[in-house]
Order: structure tokens, then sequence, then C-alpha cells
DNA sequence: GTCTATATGAGGATAGAC
DNA sequence: GTCTATCCTCATATAGAC
């Protein structure tokens, strides 16, 4: 069964891209590094896939455009917002702690700048859909009456701004991840000034 | 005159390497290219800095530790809440859209990670001398009942989170300079948000 | 498709003259 | 201190046999 061997094989290529590229970035991880870890040749690494460029293009494009598989950011709304919310800014900070998203973030600060013709695509598949994912999500919302939002898409931002803070930089210059009571913590406080913020307006239209 | 000759291939030195690792980062920036920007030769270079990694430190120490010489951080509050917040906030959303704090960001998420020994040292004197800055000031509109800071550490975080937005990984990754009117529409409700979230409580102690 | 072996080039660092 | 010329390592990429 070649096809089925050849698959295996570049999954393992496609595999061993993948996570050294998050770990240590485009720089450090060598050609001849990813085809040890896969267990085949560089010249077979070469013969799947024609550049180091094209490889890292590849893997991003992946790692970046999946939908996120975790269940932490719902659809549609139903629920109570403070519940929904809390299980969302959860998902995100550890997403953004040890998951995916931090090592997109890394990737992308550190390294997406040298592929000027990805950017924009990136960009749009990644972090701009995410946003609009929350800004529909928070729309819902609103039109409930649940909270008072003019701008769902500024008020997505706001809400991701603060529920990252300053989680991925932290880890991405190297410092531990904090404990689970941390982020709870930092995410808690995130959560109730973002409801303070968008608290649903009184009956005389104030806040 | 030879002190000043020598003084001024330095600072040339200094200058040449401070550009180009802010603008290309630590890989891109060769020793080559640095010696010829500054008009040296390389084995000058050595001998003024044993090893690329050593040139890297002293640059990036130099400008993460240099204090802010803008004027929009003041040392302590006075005037109106939302003024002074407003003119630190749009002097911090120019700082890391094109200003130092771009760069230094940049480096650190990009290449500080290389240098175990060094992170611990320069966010203590970068991201968390500003974190403290900024929890000072909010500390002393919590005392003169202009806000209602419970704990002026998680504040700055909030505000700074707010402020920053996805200013600078937007421009790390490439994407063009929002406007002058974006930046500041922005920050604008950024700014609006943040006040709502912390004004202070009424006579019942509701906010 | 896959391997071993190698071409080619870039970049960090140094030797030795002045 | 400063230069020119060079060494050496390592990484991308390929040639050629199987």
């Amino acid at each position: 069964m070649k096809t089925t061997a050849s698959a295996t094989k570049s999954e393992m290529m496609l595999e061993s891209a993948r996570g050294l590229f998050a770990e240590v970035g485009y720089e450090a991880a060598s050609m001849d590094l990813v085809a040890k870890t896969a267990g085949v040749s560089k010249a077979t690494l070469y013969a799947h896939f024609d550049s180091k460029e094209n490889l890292f293009a590849e893997i991003l494009e992946v790692e970046n455009g999946r939908p996120e598989d975790g269940d932490w950011l719902p659809e549609r709304f139903e629920g109570d917002v403070e519940g929904v919310l809390r299980r969302f800014a959860r998902g995100m900070a550890r997403f953004f702690v040890d998951g995916r998203g931090l090592a997109v973030y890394r990737l992308f600060v550190a390294d997406l700048h040298r592929f000027p013709e990805l950017v924009a695509r990136f960009h749009a598949a990644g972090p701009m859909a995410m946003r609009s994912r929350v800004a529909r999500l928070l729309a819902q919302m609103g039109e409930r009456g649940a909270l008072a939002i003019d701008d769902p898409e500024t008020a997505a931002d706001h809400l991701l701004s603060l529920v990252q803070g300053r989680l991925p930089f932290d880890r991405s210059i190297g410092l531990p991840p904090p404990s689970e009571e941390e982020i709870d913590r930092r995410v808690e406080s995130a959560l109730q000034f973002f409801l303070r913020g968008y608290a649903p307006r009184n009956s005389r239209g104030e806040r």
C-alpha cells in the first residue's frame, strides 16, 4: 500500500515541522532537525515541500485557520451571559497560555513579517475570524437586552484584549506559565470589569 | 583627540545596531550589516562588543530601561481624570504603533526567549515598570474619589490591555499603521469603556 | 520516493599588519 | 584601535544511486 505509507511519512513530516516551528520558531527549526525528527532524510523532505518557506506557510495556514475545537466558544448564545462569557474567557486564556493560540501568536509576531504576501490572508483567517465570532455572540447578547452593545466589533476587541492581557506576551518572552488559580483570578477580574462596562442601561437610559 | 574619535565610532556602532535590531530583528541583523551601516569593519565591531549576544543585550537594556521621555505619563495626578487618561492613552497608543514601544515589543516576543538569563530582569525593568507607574497614577485617582480603584495593579493591567489592544501585534506581523483618526477612535472607545467600568460608586455603593 | 553525499553560501568570529 | 583577509561552522538545497 504505497499511498498509505506515503501518507504516513507525509504526516510525520508535517507533524514534526508543526511542533518544531511552534516550539523554537522559524530560524531555529532547521530542515535537518525537521527531517531527523520525522525520521526521514532531508532529500525526502524537499521532495514533498519545495522550500522551507513553503513548508512554513503550509503549516501556519493549517494551524491558524483550523477552527477552535474547544467547546468554549459557542456558535450562538443561550443561557446566562456571565456563565457563557466565563466559559469562553477561561478557555481562551488557557488557549493563549499553553495551547495553539500561544504557538500561533509567537509565530505571527516573530516570523510572519518575512512573508508579506501571507500577512493579510492569515490575519483574516486567524485573529479577525476569532473576533468576528466573538462579535456575533456579543451582538446576540445585545439583542436580547442582556448587555448594552452598540458596536459588537469594538466590544469584541475589548473583551479579547482584556482576557488575553499580558498572557501571550509574557509566555512568549519565556516566563513560566501562571498557575491555574492565577489564570482564573485574572480571568474573573477581567470578566467582572467587562460586565460592568457593558451592563444594560436602566429605564432612564443610564448604565 | 583620540577619545572623541573613539566615542564617535562607538556611538555609530551602537546607533546602527539599535536601528537594525529594532527594524529587522536579531537574526536578520547580521554583524556584517551592522558594521557596514556603522561604517566600520567587523573587527572593530568585535573589538568593542565581545559577541553578537552581548551587543544585543546592551542595546535592549538601554532601549527597554530608558524612562519614557514623552510627557504623556505624569508622575502624579492633577487635573481632570478623563483628560489625563486621554493624554496618556493617546501617547501610549502611538508609542506602540511607531515608537520605541513597538520596537521593544517585537524584540521581546521574537528574540528574548533565547536569552533566559535576561528575561526576568528586562521584564521587571520594562513592562512591569510601566505597569507600576500607571498603577500609582490610578491609585491616586482612587484616593481622591475620582475612580473606584480596589486593586491598582489589576486596574493598570486592564487599562494597558485596552489601550494597546491589537496594535503592537498587528504592527509586528507587518500590517500598515492605522491612521491618526483610527488610532484616536480606538483610544477613545477604550477610554470610555475604562471610565464606565471604574466609575466611582454612588452614595448607595452602586456604580 | 527515498536514501547518502555534497555543493553552495551566509554569517559569527579571529589573525595579523599597521 | 582599526583595517583586510580569512577560518569555520552550519543551514538550505540538490545530485545521483537505488
